[in-house]
DNA sequence: GACAAATGATACTATAATGGTATCATTATA
DNA sequence: TATAATGATACCATTATAGTATCATTTGTC
């Protein structure tokens, strides 16, 4: 079982990391340095999350990263979308056919209701409630 | 998101329908009418129910598979534990090495928390628990 | 202006998991 | 003996994951 892959785990990382700096930009340099992710890796998810809208980028020496949005904006499930595609409840198991037997499968329904409430939690999960419950984000 | 693969969920389905047979064994030939799994493809799910003790079979014309446990002792957390691996929740980040971050980090004990959530409600779902709840398992 | 340090864009690759298919061997019943 | 069933196994196609690699562009500093 995996909730999250480790675009959407690099990505809340790096994010709680820019979130706790004072600075104005934080560069990929300085978050390899803290995080221990693969440069090339990082900086593909950290472009992503800027075309996102999520973190802001400026160009050139002295550049970097910076949050666009509120701490409490964002949230795990909005990266579950972004790295991990839409965010779907189990679908149908056959494909392309209507399910024959979606009006009464109670295998179905208890899937569901589990994963809904995965969700559910998982929208809890923000990088405001990250940096407030102490830990530390950055390697030793 | 996705709790259970194909393989499980088909698993649990062919499952639920042998224990509402009152026949001594069933055939794949009947699964696959009534349930709509591709042949092959069921004939390899039962018979690794089979291999793991779940299901019983007997060879020869007029054999077929029979439930080997009571539908209460058949979880999905047993067919997933055999269809989808080890039931790991997620394992750390760093691969061989040792996270450097597990003594403090936020992310890990909230996912933690979540998926151990999720599977202790999947553990609550047997054979016996679908049956009860109605709903039928066949295809129309 | 040249250089260095940063991001932007994009293409490529390796591995594993998923969701199957296909075949041949064996067993048991009619 | 023919037939209907499972046993064992090998194969295959597609997709997702987890990256790597390159070149272009921008911008601050000397």
């Amino acid at each position: 079982m995996k909730l999250i892959t480790r675009n959407t785990d690099y990505a809340m990382r790096a994010l709680c990391h820019i979130a706790q700096q004072k600075k104005e930009a934080v560069t990929v340099t300085e978050m390899v340095a803290a995080l221990g992710i693969p440069r090339p890796f990082l900086r593909k998810i950290v472009q992503t999350l800027s075309g996102e809208g999520i973190l802001a980028s400026c160009k050139g020496q002295g550049g970097g990263f910076s949050l666009r949005k509120r701490p409490g904006d964002v949230r795990l499930t909005d990266l579950i979308r972004v790295f991990q595609g839409t965010i779907q409840l189990n679908e149908c198991i056959f494909k392309k056919k209507i399910c024959p037997m979606r009006r009464s499968c109670a295998l179905k329904r208890e899937i569901d209701g589990i994963e809904r409430d995965a969700l559910t939690r998982l929208h809890k999960v923000s990088i405001a409630s990250l940096i407030r419950k102490g830990g530390r984000h950055d390697a030793d």
